[in-house]
DNA sequence: TAGCTTCTCCTAACACGATTAGGAATCGTC
DNA sequence: GACGATTCCTAATCGTGTTAGGAGAAGCTA
């Protein structure tokens, strides 16, 4: 009946299947869509059968639920990564969050729909899930902040416009760059409305930091 | 093997069964959720069995597939109906654009999935089902030509900005208006981008037709 | 009217999902 | 060395979409 009976390195072993069964996931979401995941191809990939699955999941949601945990963490980590090189200047900054996100949506479809796109039938991510996915909200709050936009509808407006972008390039031109070329003109112009002091100096400073030939 | 062998009024009737048909299954779609449908409930609806579906459509893709032609088609003749109505000073032009299409987005969770999400696995509108969708498509290029504006970057970030609110208002707070609330001012903020002539008259124009207290 | 074809519906059955029940092996711990 | 928990298995259930094959009605042709 006691939780502890078990030995920590088993509780180790244990965790390791664990993600082993999250990566196998991953890879057949990533292969034959989020969407088309089932149960058997996974434990197929982890040398098991689909019901032994349920002694480390209590159900296929379970699953979806710690991949959307961890992809939420991910863009947490890249995030707190990333966060010591947020240019200074407001409309750099802006810029540069938007395309950290952006570049993070689309390079993998499956995350994607998982943490943003209500693919899957009936799956709501649990409270602990969407733990991380909240604090990296609050993250881009404090960010936000730091620039001086601290207004709700300003931040909901920021949050819009990048999304729309991001859905837009996944669904009319997956794989290619419409709609990646129109973030910075994008957050130029909510920058112009909101009145956010203009870069005088010269339009490519440190904003190129990390992005590349686009 | 003659095709004509059916005389008009027999074409007429099996006409008939399948708008019953996609009828009962939007009803179902709106009731559980368009992934949630079943062929079983959908039968049920019209006093039939699963597999006698199948006389009227190839199989269930079939049937999204024509209620996504349903849906375009309604917003195609709702478009139609309203475009006497569009304003012609250019920013009440837009804003009246954008309103339209937001309202008949976020009137129906079910019919925008199937309009503007990818949540059917699988799923892909038959060319003949995406005509509708174009012909709307197409519509609003010369709308937005009659307001200059023509190039191609400047029409997708105005449907990216429009979806992306959508998408946020259905996601983050249904049946709500929190980002409804922002459509004016992300069309300002678009009109401004394009340097739209600003209507310096009055703020409260024709704009405000058929939008209501919001 | 008889015979035929066609159309539309039915019941059975299949394949393949997730999930549950119940048992065998493994492996620490007493 | 026996016990108990853990982790895997096979077998079976239930709900999907879909196919096979047949029954009955209704039309057209003689």
């Amino acid at each position: 009946m006691l939780g502890e009976a078990t030995t920590s390195w088993q509780a180790k072993r244990r965790e390791g299947t664990r993600q082993e069964i999250l990566s196998a996931a991953w890879a057949v979401a990533r292969q034959h869509g989020l969407a088309a995941l089932t149960l058997r191809e996974v434990a197929a990939r982890v040398g098991m059968r689909a019901p032994s699955l349920y002694s480390h999941f209590d159900s296929k949601h379970a699953i979806y639920d710690a991949m959307f945990e961890q992809a939420w963490s991910e863009y947490e980590e890249l995030a707190r990564e990333s966060d010591a090189t947020v240019p200074a200047e407001p409309r750099a900054a802006l810029r540069y969050l938007a395309w950290r996100f952006f570049d993070f949506s689309v390079a993998d479809l499956a995350r994607h729909q998982l943490m943003n796109v209500r693919t899957i039938p009936d799956f709501t991510p649990s409270a602990g899930s969407y733990a991380p996915a909240v604090r990296v909200l609050d993250a881009l709050h404090v960010r936000l902040a730091a620039i001086g936009i601290t207004d709700g509808a300003d931040i909901d407006l920021f949050v819009a416009l990048v999304g729309g972008l991001i859905d837009h390039q996944w669904a009319n031109d997956p794989g290619g760059t419409r709609w990646a070329r129109l973030i910075d003109r994008a957050v130029d112009m909510y920058a112009d409305a909101l009145h956010l002091p203009r870069s005088d100096i010269s339009s490519s400073d440190e904003s190129a930091t990390d992005q590349e030939e686009r």
